[in-house]
DNA sequence: GCAAGTGTTAACGATCTCTTAACCGAATCT
DNA sequence: AGATTCGGTTAAGAGATCGTTAACACTTGC
């Protein structure tokens, strides 16, 4: 999930980046508005946390322009805490507002809450190939029926393949993608989920048929 | 789904009509205070939007006397930002404030997001899971028969889990639809919750068969 | 005002999970 | 064949998460 946040404070920049960060979400930054809306036309976030005051172009400006193109949900932040600024804010099209100097914590769980009202949830998908299923509703991955009791990590990665199947992908993109961008960890580690993986879905340790590893690349799903 | 919006500004009074019956609901309108009284007797809306300011008998008023007969969600709507509105608000039991002037579209997010957390979907759907059986409108909660003896947080906690049973929920999102999105409670409040609502349900305590840890994500109830 | 009940938090220990490093065998390259 | 790279496996320690309890503040009803 992807949040992109728009403030000419560095140091509001740096704190609200950690935070969402440790909170799980993809986070792109922007100085000004010219930047914010580069990046977002790239990075395409999921939401966004834009300043009122922006030195050149102020964020409500910013605001109309991308809501020219994109119902992607905003929140505002604010020095101030003027009706003014809320009226405009919401009248553009705001989501919600908080005024500075804010909780983090405030600040993650509006963002987690203006995720869920409009919708953006995770697709949470249920995905079935052959004997196993996994349903990330009930967080339950199945095979013929009895629980595989997954770990998170396990679970995720799990889903992720089972998600792709067929699809080769390296130890790094399974890192970036399953771990998570802001993950140091070393490569080696996918090995060792894979080999608890195996145990789970494979009859013949020795001789994979499910989670196949492609010599050289990485690893892959056969549903 | 029918809701009761009461103000005395016509052209708002149009605007959330307009919007609200788009979005599919059952819209009835008054313009005071008395006339609100008169049409939530007659048409039993299953939810609330109230001006704070209304010309002869206040909003706040008016919350007062409905919610001595009855628990039906409502949502404030005022002009002020002022901390003593919400809390008065809030205080009488409300379920949501709006700021004017609003946007639409966050009105009825709003109102769909009330409606959920109320458990209205459904309205007062007596919800029976296995030897549990849960009724909102007695607020009684029976395992085997026998009362649970439930205290309202561990009801509601209860009552959600069970409605949406088998799906994880974090303690977040736990936090966010039953405690409600204004509330900043830590986390960990969920555990102790779930450990008392395990006393009741679970017959063997360190064994949890029904109320689920899913580690790394939250908890789930299994009917 | 007092007692009982309720909700929240902090702390600690127990448990589970993740990561790393090391070693070994298998595959690949020269 | 020998060297080298790559992947499989294991075990141990670090780290995160969860369960549980107790203390406290707060509310409610008597």
């Amino acid at each position: 999930m992807k949040v992109l946040v728009v403030d000419d404070e560095q140091t509001i920049l740096e704190t609200v980046e950690t935070k969402l960060r440790r909170e799980g979400f993809t986070v792109f930054t922007a100085e000004s508005a010219e930047e914010g809306m580069r990046i977002f036309r790239q990075a395409k976030p999921d939401l966004l946390v834009l300043d009122v005051m922006l030195p050149s172009r102020s964020g409500l400006d910013l605001c109309k322009a991308i809501r020219r193109d994109s119902k992607v949900p905003i929140i505002f932040l604010t020095a101030r805490a003027s009706e003014e600024d809320r009226i405009a804010g919401l009248d553009i099209g705001a989501d919600d507002y908080i005024v500075k100097p804010f909780n983090l914590g405030e600040l993650a769980a509006r963002v987690k809450a203006v995720m869920r009202r409009s919708g953006i949830e995770n697709p949470q998908e249920v995905i079935e190939c052959g004997n196993i299923r996994i349903d990330p509703k009930t967080h339950e991955a199945t095979i013929d029926g009895r629980s595989m009791n997954l770990s998170p990590k396990e679970f995720a990665l799990m889903y992720f393949l089972a998600k792709h199947q067929g699809q080769v992908f390296s130890r790094d993109t399974l890192l970036d993608r399953v771990w998570g961008p802001e993950s140091f960890v070393s490569a080696r580690t996918v090995d060792v989920h894979i080999r608890w993986l195996r145990e789970r879905i494979e009859s013949s340790a020795s001789n994979p048929q499910r989670l196949v590893t492609v010599r050289g690349v990485g690893y892959k799903f056969i549903g």
